[in-house]
DNA sequence: CGGCATTTTGGACTCGTCATAAAAATAGAC
DNA sequence: GTCTATTTTTATGACGAGTCCAAAATGCCG
């Protein structure tokens, strides 16, 4: 597990692979080493400041079984991205009969806040996370990648989930939109929180954007089979 | 002038800074020379194929002259970045009596169109500046960090523009939705350029999208003062 | 010409990333 | 248990972007 899961999602910690044999154990212990090691240097002098030969030493392991398990040095801050991409997912494809794809990424927002989900969570862990984000323009870089990645995601969830012939530019819209919306509420929920310290605060400001920009979408979307 | 001045709008080269003293002429000088070799390397051989040494090479000046006049690679590729948020921020504070910030911003996009400006030009030079782009990741990311420059410019400017106290999250929504439909409309149109080789067709997606984009955010930010 | 500021330059250094090959650990077969 | 094949880890070396620093070249002005 990365920093952001061990530090502001803990109950997510552990158990995602299949660990039949002793080697896929290992493995996974060897990685677990490592993101525990990278997670304490982050949170204590930054991402930027700690490089990946420190994190080689303090896991006790070479500096390329490093880049054997991680790619990139931003993968061992960013380790959920293909979760939030299969809930984008699921979310446009697997719907109550009669609602728009638009209107279920909005209900996704109000259930998510319901509950307490770790993607929408206001907290001071959670502030701390943003904050070294918002610090070390690395994370930031790969922030951007990612919503792109997810957009992308969506769109191509749309297409599927309404089989519309020829409507791909309204799909990208649409998710352009829809991407753009959620990171703005999700940052403005966490100026909220920096604000007043209130988590309620910021989960409302968080539904009122989303709500705001949703009506809003649909009326861009109108006639499109996505609103 | 770099990359996309040169090759893609050569009716702006030249003549930007004053150029009183011999110091200052033989400054601009070399900094044309490095742009220059930068421009005629990356469009042979693409951005990340082209090295720093070789561009200093090519233009016969030091490494360090280099990252003297440009910080960074990437600005020997993108250069019109001030111009761009100079255009947004005028547009968000001189408008008409009764014309909304949001709808400036529509009228924007039909005059650039109806003047060909060189933002909005679809033409084989600038498929090759896109495709340039696409084909890497670091001007990818640097693009995508210049749109979230760009973001935060219109947001500022739409507060500036209407002296909303207390309306930030919704000044930076707009923002944020506003930035997304242009770079929406932007990319499609330019694919629908690629798809039928026609400048009409691709200027008649990008309007399309960005009064469908506009409509929709207007909606968003009905009640505030930016609609 | 000679002092002064600016610009240019070379060299050494850090860090992330990649390629390669060797070494170590492990699983399966006998 | 031993041998072999596969996987995993490791060391080494290289490359390129970017930074720091001190020295050298260049233009400016008295």
């Amino acid at each position: 597990m990365q920093f952001c899961t061990q530090s502001i999602f803990p109950w997510y910690a552990g158990a995602m692979t299949d660990t039949t044999d002793r080697r896929s154990r290992k493995r996974q212990a060897t990685r677990q080493a490592i993101s525990n090691a990278a997670t304490r240097l982050f949170w204590e002098r930054g991402f930027d400041a700690v490089t990946i030969d420190e994190i080689a030493a303090a896991a006790d392991v070479g500096r390329m079984t490093v880049f054997n398990h991680f790619p990139r040095k931003e993968d061992l801050f960013f380790d959920r991205e293909a979760e939030g991409r299969e809930l984008l997912r699921t979310t446009a494809l697997h719907r109550e009969k009669g609602v728009s794809p638009l209107e279920a990424f909005r209900r996704l927002a109000h259930r998510l806040i319901a509950e307490q989900a770790p993607y929408v969570v206001f907290s001071a862990e959670s502030q701390a996370f943003i904050r070294t984000v918002e610090e070390s323009p690395t994370l930031k870089a790969r922030a951007r990648a990612i919503r792109d990645e997810l957009a992308a995601e969506i769109a191509s969830a749309l297409i599927d989930a309404t089989g519309a012939q020829g409507a791909d530019p309204h799909a990208r819209l649409a998710a352009s939109l829809l991407l753009a919306a959620w990171t703005t509420a999700f940052i403005e929920a966490h100026r909220t929180y920096q604000q007043t310290q209130s988590a309620e605060a910021a989960q409302a400001q968080f539904l009122h954007l989303i709500d705001r920009a949703g009506q809003g979408i649909a009326v861009a979307l109108q006639g499109t089979a996505y609103a």
